[in-house]
DNA sequence: TTAATTTTAAATGTATACATTTTTACAGGG
DNA sequence: CCCTGTAAAAATGTATACATTTAAAATTAA
């Protein structure tokens, strides 16, 4: 595999585990020798992070590891709201049952596995959303959402101690499916917007509560 | 300035000018001779420009610049209109005279100077926009409004022929300045809507025209 | 002639080396 | 003691060189 995607991954890894701090300053030698790959290698994930929102380029005073606030956790929620159901709508007149199968067996893999690490649970957990997303075959709408995702994502370090909400969230998944299968799309809209602001309390919940 | 800036700016500009045809194929040591540069200044600038959607990998088959399709700009004006409005009525509370005066200011730019070229007017045109986005104080939301611009001012080549809703436009923005004087937001925002949509329209009917 | 396989060329990824800028540290004058 | 200006050092930008992969061409066998 490229080194510069392994990179890029592994940096990702160390900032959801908070190996690296947020605010944290870093320099690309460091990274290079701390990686031990070429600078070359770390300026293209460092650009590539940047963009995605992990990073934050402030000029002269280095490159700082995002951090996370409150505000921003209910700003990415309110994107969400604004986007995901729309997506969903627009995805539904092209779901067919082979699509809303695949999707369950995104989340029986979930509930299949009790090994899962919160990244893996967490990756999957999109690959759902995003399975039903996709077929409203809107290129930028889907991009944007990857990205929000990405920011989300974020945060997963934090959530991997606050796992009270995984139950409650595996059953609003098959509550989605149950009412995409019976054609209720705007039902399944409300649920979607719902389980969206109930993910983002709980993790508004332990932002505040550290 | 940087020099990856600096090509990063001349590629966006040459392939606004059609320079570089859409689903052309370009190499990196292809750009890097042209533009005389060294290769990594090119893979700098074109991995920022595949992120911001200019031009796309496509694996082995190399690289391509982005083309255009009527579908594509009403995707891009589904997804301005459902954000747009949204961070119009955000920054609403936060707009104060001077605020508007600024952007009175940009708007006078415009009409002042009947030189400008497409690329100048376009960005004085987004930067006025941007100036009343910017007081909803959101990151994430003006970020992806920032990409959906420049999404859009990748037309921008096709517009400058057909410039005939330039008037109309300027009108737009006046009358939505005096809506946001006299508070009303709602107005405002369905102003705006009617603006992202005729925009839209005289954009795709250059398109099909050709 | 075509299909397959080896060889050759070219493009990209990566590393090292050099240049330019920026930061820091320190010395001297106010 | 602080301020400032200059020298040293470190970090980043850029170029060149090398390595690896991928695409193309050509040669050979069926």
């Amino acid at each position: 595999m490229l080194k510069k995607q392994q990179l890029y991954q592994q940096l990702k890894r160390d900032i959801q585990l908070q190996h690296w701090q947020p605010s944290a300053v870093l320099t690309q030698q460091q990274l290079a020798e701390y990686y031990n790959v070429s600078r070359i290698v770390v300026r293209d994930a460092l650009q590539q992070l940047i963009n995605e929102g992990w990073l934050q380029s402030h000029g002269k005073a280095g490159i700082k590891v995002s951090n996370f606030t409150v505000a921003e956790a209910n700003e990415l929620c309110l994107l969400r709201l604004q986007l995901e159901p729309l997506a969903l709508q627009l995805a539904a007149e092209n779901l067919n049952f082979s699509i809303l199968g695949q999707a369950e067996d995104l989340l029986a893999a979930i509930d299949n596995n009790t090994q899962l690490s919160a990244f893996e649970r967490g990756d999957l957990n999109w690959q759902f959303h995003r399975r039903l997303y996709q077929e409203c075959h809107k290129p930028h709408l889907l991009r944007l959402l990857d990205q929000l995702h990405q920011q989300v994502s974020r945060y997963i370090g934090y959530q991997e101690q606050s796992m009270c909400y995984a139950n409650t969230s595996a059953t609003e998944h098959r509550q989605l499916i149950t009412l995409l299968r019976a054609g209720s799309i705007d039902a399944a809209c409300t649920l979607l917007r719902e389980h969206i602001t109930t993910a983002t309390d709980a993790l508004i919940q332990y932002l505040t509560k550290t």
